[in-house]
DNA sequence: TGTACATCAGTGAACGCGCGTTCACTGATGTAC
DNA sequence: TGTACATCAGTGAACGCGCGTTCACTGATGTAC
């Protein structure tokens, strides 16, 4: 049943997204391969045609689902908007779509040396991405406060996504949106460096 | 083979400390009931006299669990010395004797109601105890300070043991435990309301 | 342009294995007399 | 205190099921002539 090179693209794309979404709404060890390419379309036997292994999917849909993200969130331009759109009821309430880091954390130590690697990648590149938005000077600096600001943003969805009463949860996340932005110093933005 | 009351009492014990031990190494659907009951010198059967099932098991290992590390951290008195054991490579380093929030928190979404409930009982009585520690005024406010010193130690662990680059992790819990300590008013500690 | 054929994306049966749970059984404990 | 027996913590075989992976096969695609 072979199928031409632009459908076969296709549904490597459709894989990659199926799997993105999946792996981040229910864990690495807590969707199957089955799952996984029923949500795509296709019998499990191709996702070793692409991908080689389940590892290999998880790696390439951490890759390819962050430069996803990374595109949805290129609009913005200052802290104060990276908090409120990050430290939000939607974005605890989706996490198919959102922050890897604050849907896989947990499980990352014991995944492979390379969706590790992959992992840390991301990480150094969320923290570029906040550092560009500090306003310190020194690029040591900026990245330093990036961390403590990842670290808060990161917690808060955590806690606010695991505790089973709403009004908590969303407390939880307005006292560390409240924190965050207090911390910011330049409503306007973009007055770095 | 029945057992004396005071072995079955130790026994459960065992399994207990032995489950909570690997939950947190190991994720909640990262161990097995047969490695877990193995590591109570048992086996799988007993689980189900003592915790009718692995999610019963599950319940009571975070109960017992979180009284233990209360129990240890009873010492604490200061908000500095709660931040500095906490955000450090030993607690990093041996997630299996930490924080029940920084090695579960992803996974609590989807357990089920009582693991949750019993979940956000943790998450609320560590706000208690981190709030006793705060210099606000008003009970509500010393509450959010809480929380978002919460969840900024929370994420700096979560990202500190899933990155793969020694340095990269050392430096992510020293940004973290600077902006934590530098928030922290009051060195000598207790000043509270 | 038309024909012959090699390529290979995708299929689905099968693999060994570990999962969580059930249950008939064992035999020391604890109790009734 | 000694004996008979009910209790029940723990055992281990068995359950159906889903896991990740392999592999012989299919048949449309893409290519060589």
């Amino acid at each position: 049943v072979r199928v031409s090179k632009e459908k076969a693209a296709e549904n490597r794309e459709r894989i990659l997204t199926a799997a993105a979404r999946l792996f981040r709404e229910r864990g690495v060890s807590g969707i199957g391969v089955d799952a996984l390419l029923d949500a795509a379309g296709l019998t499990h036997g191709s996702l070793y045609s692409h991908f080689g292994s389940k590892d290999g999917l998880m790696d390439m849909a951490l890759s390819d689902g962050f430069a996803r993200v990374q595109k949805n969130a290129a609009g913005i331009k200052s802290l104060e908007s990276a908090v409120t759109a990050y430290v939000s009821a939607a974005h605890r309430d989706n996490p198919g779509s959102g922050c890897f880091m604050a849907a896989l954390g947990c499980e990352i130590p014991r995944q492979s040396k390379k969706v590790r690697t992959t992992f840390t990648g991301i990480v150094r590149r969320n923290m570029a991405r906040i550092a560009a938005l500090m306003s310190a000077r020194g690029e040591q600096a900026r990245e330093d406060q990036a961390l403590a600001t990842m670290a808060t943003m990161v917690g808060a969805i955590v806690l606010a996504r695991a505790v089973n009463d709403r009004d908590f949860s969303d407390r939880i996340l307005a006292a560390n949106r409240e924190r965050l932005l207090q911390q910011a110093p330049n409503p306007q933005g973009s007055e770095r460096s």
